[in-house]
DNA sequence: TGAAACTATTCGGTGTTGCTAGGTACCAGT
DNA sequence: ACTGGTACCTAGCAACACCGAATAGTTTCA
């Protein structure tokens, strides 16, 4: 992974994950393949879910566990009320960088 | 400082930084009053300065130092052949995460 | 039977980063 | 002397993503 988009994705794969959950609840298995299938393909396991923990822990999302045909039981995570404030707040917060970057990018000097 | 903002300049704000240098040379002090101008209202002196030795460190920017009429000495950063190239990596890369991010916010979910 | 291979989660240790909260130094005006 | 603006530096902290590994259940196929 360059180093690069590793500190990039500091406070943004926290937002990826909670717009993710936005659309439907997902375990943290479903949410790696998902990242991986967009693009963040070398974005490590682990990482999601010392993620899952940090947000559930802050009350972002609600956890259920279920059964799964295939190996150990889901931990299957939907967005919370309160998750729905900070992705609200994440997406601001991303408009706002974005702006100020696309302006510094068109040679805004 | 909102913890969003905080975790999502990790990785940028160096970007920005070397983009603003792509324009012209400047000082810390200088850089600082700039980003505050432009709507980074808070982020801390210190928090440039370091991020200003980082970047000496592996050779992204040369320094001069140039006495002030006002004040201590300045130390002018203006980048390198290295630091330009970062700064095309940079680039690139923002334009990956922007592009992946604007597709989760226009609901691809 | 046994060993891959896939599903699914967890954890300890590491490095990088921005913030906090100071400090130093130099000069002008009061 | 003192304040305020200019200009730079630093130690300690918290948060985050990464790495590498471990654990556990299920299916597949030799």
């Amino acid at each position: 992974m360059s180093r690069q988009l590793t500190e990039m994705l500091k406070g943004t794969l926290e937002g990826v994950v909670l717009a993710i959950l936005s659309g439907r609840p997902a375990h943290g298995y479903e949410i790696t393949a998902w990242l991986r299938a967009q693009g963040f393909a070398d974005i490590a396991e682990g990482t999601v879910y010392a993620l899952l923990v940090r947000i559930e822990r802050r009350g972002l999302v609600d956890v259920r566990k279920v059964p799964s045909e295939k190996g150990p039981p889901r931990k299957v995570y939907s967005l919370s009320a309160q998750g729905r404030k900070d992705l609200d707040e994440f997406w601001k917060t991303w408009v706002f960088l974005a702006e100020r970057l696309q302006r510094l990018r068109k040679g805004d000097k």
